[in-house]
This record gives structure tokens, C-alpha cells and sequence, in this order.
DNA sequence: TGTACATCAGTGAACGCGCGTTCACTGATGTAC
DNA sequence: TGTACATCAGTGAACGCGCGTTCACTGATGTAC
């Protein structure tokens, strides 16, 4: 049983990004191990062989997944730092930002907290691709003293995950934007400690 | 080659033990879909058939790892709740636990995080064996409303757990317990704010 | 415009490898009489 | 104490299954002349 008639002709890039979307769906729920070549062929309704044309292995592809979507988050951090002047509405907008993309994109957000520690050893240290770098510059930038940057962010950064991954369990019900306004609340309070050392 | 020289008879307590430490570290450091049968048993000293003599599959092996591992933890952290009465005095004797298991045993810490995913689904609710309804219920008892508990249990716990993650991948160096007094400062902050409303 | 060729996304059958697991067997230790 | 039997941790070879990957082939689309 195919899914759709298999389009024909040169419409790569829309296959491409269904592989992505199908791929990333089924990692997020069974895990890159627990997923065959076979069930996302099915899933997006096409040959195992044609996934082949569009990344070179299963493992690239994961691979893919993860560096590329981790690098769009931590490049918006970055703009937010940006953009912002002020600690607080820098933290409120990340916070926000990071609760609107879980609610946005479930699938997404599990996976990339889900499946971080088979790729974190792969994620260049530039702050525009390195969310943790994103945030230790942020850090670093309102004044945070330079020997207390990482377990600020560290501290900061888990205030933010943990209720993620409680929302994912179904312990925190609703959208995570709901908390937002608390978790910034809490990562103010955890920064601004830091900072005073 | 063989690692010894297969000690027989009744000695089936020690293997057992051997064959969960290894696997243990094995899981911990490959993960358990990277880690096979074989790799444990030649860690161990010991063919792959006597591993089912101890364990029924490798599934049910990283499993109860993973469920007696983290109940252990669970009743340590009920545990200190009963014996100390004030929240700060609390906070810190768990965050110090949390910091001295991490620095004696890291490869049972990142076994439990890493691979959390896989089992918290089957972990009982009872406090004595879930460390996320442990710290509930020191939340609770401590006078967070209802309402909060879970959000304040959840920026508790990624206090803690965000920095062991940074310490696992190098990014904080030297023993947690160094940082135990900033993190069970910055988790008592956090708590109090939602504490208050 | 028509023809010949290049390109490339896709098929589907086949491949071999590594895996978890099984099983008949061994031999040391414990136990009953 | 000696003998016969039960128990059980361990061996090591074998098993079949599912997996990621390959490959010869197809046919639609794009391009040169």
C-alpha cells in the first residue's frame, strides 16, 4: 500500500523535505535506532533506495536534522541578543521564543533534547550555531562575571529544558507558552544571582 | 583472549554484579542501542550466553538499571526530606547528594540522563521511586501551591541537571560539588519565587 | 519545432552483516541418605 | 565418610531476522542543435 501515487519528474526538494519531516517526526518518537530506512521510506510513501538520493546515510541524516535545526535556534538567540538592550526583555524573549517553537513544533523540540547527546560532540563552538554559546554570550554581554558564565547558563538554560520535558510527559499540561512569563521570572532571578556573584 | 579465567560454581551473585557494572558504563558511554550483547560479555570476562542465566534480554537489563538506579535516588531525596526539617536545609542536602553522586558515579549519572527517555515512561508515581515526585512532594510540603509544584519541581530539577550535563560534556571542570552552594542557592531563589506567587 | 541525448528522482529486489537469543552440553558445588 | 543425584553458572556454536545499503534499471524532464 503506497501512500501517493509517487510524483514523478524533478520535484527533489519537495521530497527532501517531506524525508526531513517524516524522518524527524519518527526519530522524536522511537528514537534514531528505533527507526528503520524502511519506516520512514513508508511514511513518506517512496522507495527506501530514493532516500538514498537525498542523504547519504541514515546517520547523516540525523545528523543533518539535528546540526541544522540546533543552529537555527541558537542564530535566534543570537538576533534576540541582538536586538534587545535590556537582560530582562532579552531573557523574556528567549524564553518566549523557546516555549512558542516547542508548542509550534513538538516533534522538533523532542528531538533535539531527546537525541542531543548523540550529536553535542559535533556542534562548533560559534555562538550562532551553539545554543549554549548563544546563551553564554548573552550572559557574558550583561554582565555576568566571566567565572560564573557557564553555570549560569547552565542553570539558566535548565530552567527552560526541564519544563520542556515535563510538558512532554504530559506532567505540565497546555501550551508551555502559558509558563513563559514564570520561567523568565525564575531565569531572572537565577542570572541576576549569578551575576552578583 | 579472555579477561579471567572463568571462575565456575556458585558465585552467581559477583558475575551478576560485574555484568550490571559493565553494562552500566557500557550503556553509559555507547548507549544501549550502540552497545551490544557481545561488547558486554566480553567486558565482563564471560560468554554472551551466560548474560541470560542473569538477565532475561538486554531490553529488561537497561531497563531495571535504570528503574532501581533511579529509585535508589528517589528514597534518598524522601529521605532527607524526613530527616530535615527546614526547605534551604533540604535544598541543600539534596543538591549535594545530587553533586557527590555525579562525582563518585558518572557513568550511573549519565546513564540516568541520557537515557532517561527511554524508561520514565514505566517509572512508578510513588515518591519513593520517581525522583521527579520526590521533589514534588519536598515542594509541596514546603508550602509551594499546588498549582506551582510541578513548574517550581521542574526548574528545581534543571538546576541541578543542566549543570551535570555541562560537567558531563566538559563545559564545567573539576567536581560538581564545587558548585554545590551556587546551585542549591540559585534552586532556593527559584523555588521561593514560585513559592510566593 | 523536432530529434537525440543528458540528467536525475525514483523503483524494487537483493545483498550480507551484525545482532539478540537459543540450546545442548559441561563441570563444580550442594544435598540426601 | 562415601556415593548418587540435583542444581546451576557457565560455554560456544549456531540460529534466523531485520537492518542499512547497493545497484541495475525506468521514465519524466531539461537542454543543445
Amino acid at each position: 500500500m503506497r501512500a501517493a501515487p509517487a510524483r514523478r519528474g524533478r520535484d527533489g526538494a519537495d521530497t527532501r523535505a517531506r524525508i526531513e519531516a517524516v524522518a524527524l517526526e519518527l526519530f522524536a518518537q522511537k528514537g534514531v535506532a528505533g527507526t528503520s530506512v524502511r519506516d520512514i521510506a513508508l511514511g513518506v510513501g517512496v522507495s527506501e533506495g530514493a532516500l538514498y538520493r537525498h542523504f547519504p546515510s541514515k546517520e547523516k541524516l540525523s545528523r543533518e536534522l539535528f546540526l541544522t535545526r540546533y543552529a537555527t535556534l541558537a542564530a535566534e538567540i543570537c538576533a534576540i541578543d541582538a536586538a534587545e538592550r535590556e537582560l530582562e526583555r532579552k531573557l523574556r524573549a528567549v524564553v518566549g521564543l523557546a516555549c512558542a517553537l516547542f508548542d509550534a513544533e513538538p516533534a522538533l523540540f523532542a528531538y533535539l533534547l531527546i537525541h542531543q547527546h548523540e550529536h553535542l560532540g559535533l556542534v562548533p563552538e560559534a555562538p550562532e550555531a551553539n545554543v549554549v554559546e548563544a546563551v553564554a554570550q548573552m550572559l557574558r554581554g550583561a554582565g555576568v562575571p566571566p567565572g560564573r558564565v557557564t553555570l549560569a547558563s547552565a542553570m539558566a538554560l535548565g530552567c527552560v529544558v526541564q519544563p520542556a520535558v515535563f510538558a512532554l510527559y504530559g506532567r505540565i499540561k497546555g501550551p508551555l507558552a502559558a509558563q513563559a512569563d514564570d520561567i523568565a521570572a525564575a531565569v531572572m532571578v537565577v542570572v541576576e544571582g549569578q551575576a552578583r556573584g
